[in-house]
DNA sequence: TTTATATATCGATAATTACAGATATGTTTG
DNA sequence: CAAACATATCTGTAATTATCGATATATAAA
């Protein structure tokens, strides 16, 4: 962790909504449906399941994601014509450990 | 700590000169000189100090601190004519606490 | 009590970020 | 391979934030 990448996660948690889904999916189980198709959470969450309960247009969610994963707090893994995302709780603490 | 402070909080972070003077201040000794009528730095650094390092106007840092110290990070302490600031490490750690 | 010093606030403009619609890309399915 | 679906990227405008100079306020010193 550096200066440079903490300011840009700074940036990913200063606005409300992106804040928000990073923490739904401390507990994905508890906030979203389980995917059609992927039964399980392992992954985390598809890009549209979290833009439906954010009511926020497809591309400004899937723009807020991208940010998040570039700058580590979030890992994304695709699975067919879906994404899923998850928390990266490696970055995480880095960065709090940075800025403790 | 809630989601619309942890998103105030966020914000300051979101900028590379608010995030430095954050880490400095957790070695002001090693930083900054001593002040000139106060020796130690129970209190942390005054606001010229601050302001000389980052090479910002006076004014910018002002609001800068000020808004720092808004949403819990830092704690302001005024000695006659000059404000200290320091590390609030309990808002700090509410933070991290909140974001993991 | 005037002057100097430190910090805060105001008001304006520049720069950045937010956000959506349109469109492109990648993948699955018929 | 065409159609449908999920996601990504581009482009433009609206909203917010950055930043400064000017000015106000608060305290200290002469």
């Amino acid at each position: 962790m550096n200066l440079r990448i903490a300011t840009e996660i700074g940036k990913c948690l200063s606005n409300q909504i992106r804040f928000q889904i990073l923490e739904w999916l401390k507990e994905p189980e508890k906030h979203f449906p389980s995917h059609e198709t992927l039964k399980h959470f392992s992954d985390g969450v598809c890009v549209t399941y979290i833009q439906e309960k954010t009511e926020l247009s497809q591309s400004t969610i899937s723009t807020y994601l991208t940010n998040m994963e570039k700058c580590g707090l979030l890992i994304s893994t695709r699975h067919g014509k879906w994404s899923y995302l998850k928390r990266n709780e490696k970055t995480i603490k880095e960065f709090t450990d940075f800025l403790t």
